[in-house]
DNA sequence: ATGGTAGAGCATCTA
């Protein structure tokens, strides 16, 4: 099973590149992020004509996520699971996909240390957890569960391109890998990391300043597979091609390949 | 690196 994930920075802006990366790559399945669609203008239609169901939860402008697959959807959640309040934003999406639970997830940014919003990050990333415990009951992570998505977390300083650059900076601190942590250990892993252990390997480059010509990098977008997936996994890939040409996204969209 | 670009939608907000 082909498991991947693309921050697509308005799915809109995106619709040459999403079906082309489709058609070359042959996900079984594809978790979006930033839509930044209403469920009601979501192109499940296009999808469907490539051979992919899809199950999509967003507002419009901000955030949205999305699963697409062609080994079928079951059960699909939107939002959190964990008999809380409705999260205030559409950033988790939920549905069996071939036997394994798959999250696309779309963790808060953070914006600055410290605010009202490094605070939601925090929160949503325990929130993340309850939800899994939820839906996965009493065997918990021995099923196989897939999270994939934008993080907004750089796991280790091999993440990013300049640890010095970011000192300071959401995306690295001690909190944010903390939480990331409590999730692996809960029981998931970071199944690119297994595959290719050395730095460097971004997944995501800022528009500005020539950033991804200049390697200015960082590894945010991640597939976290419970341990008996990850145990499967034989191969990654981020595809920076699809980061390249004409009206790219900001994020490459990555893939782990598991043997089930 | 303290500006820069892109996408939302029409003045700014978000990243």
């Amino acid at each position: 099973m082909r498991i991947a994930t693309w921050n697509v920075n308005s799915l809109k802006a995106r619709m040459d590149r999403v079906p082309e990366w489709l058609a070359y790559a042959r996900p079984d399945v594809l978790c979006l992020q930033e839509t930044k669609l209403a469920d009601a203008t979501f192109p499940h239609m296009a999808f469907e004509a490539l051979g992919y169901e899809s199950v999509h939860h967003g507002s419009g402008q901000w955030n949205g996520v999305a699963v697409l697959s062609r080994v079928g959807i079951e059960g699909p959640v939107m939002g959190f699971a964990d008999g809380d309040a409705p999260d205030q934003d559409t950033r988790i999406v939920t549905a069996r996909c071939g036997g394994v639970l798959v999250s696309s997830v779309y963790v808060p940014n953070g914006r600055s240390v410290g605010s009202e919003h490094y605070v939601y990050k925090l929160a949503w990333l325990g929130r993340l957890r309850r939800h899994l415990e939820e839906l996965t009951g009493p065997t918990g992570p021995a099923g196989p569960v897939a999270v994939c998505g934008d993080f907004n977390i750089a796991p280790t300083d091999a993440d990013v391109w300049d640890p010095a650059a970011f000192e300071g900076s959401t995306h690295v601190t001690a909190p944010e890998r903390q939480a990331l942590e409590a999730l692996e250990e809960w029981g998931l892993e970071d199944a690119f990391r297994r595959i290719w252990p050395g730095p460097a390997l971004y997944t995501y480059w800022d528009y500005r300043a020539g950033d991804f010509h200049e390697h200015r990098g960082m590894r945010i977008d991640l597939v976290l597979l419970s341990r008996s997936l990850a145990d499967r996994a034989s191969w990654a890939l981020v595809d920076r091609n699809a980061r390249k040409g004409k009206l790219p996204s900001d994020h490459a969209p990555m893939f782990v390949d598991v043997d089930l």
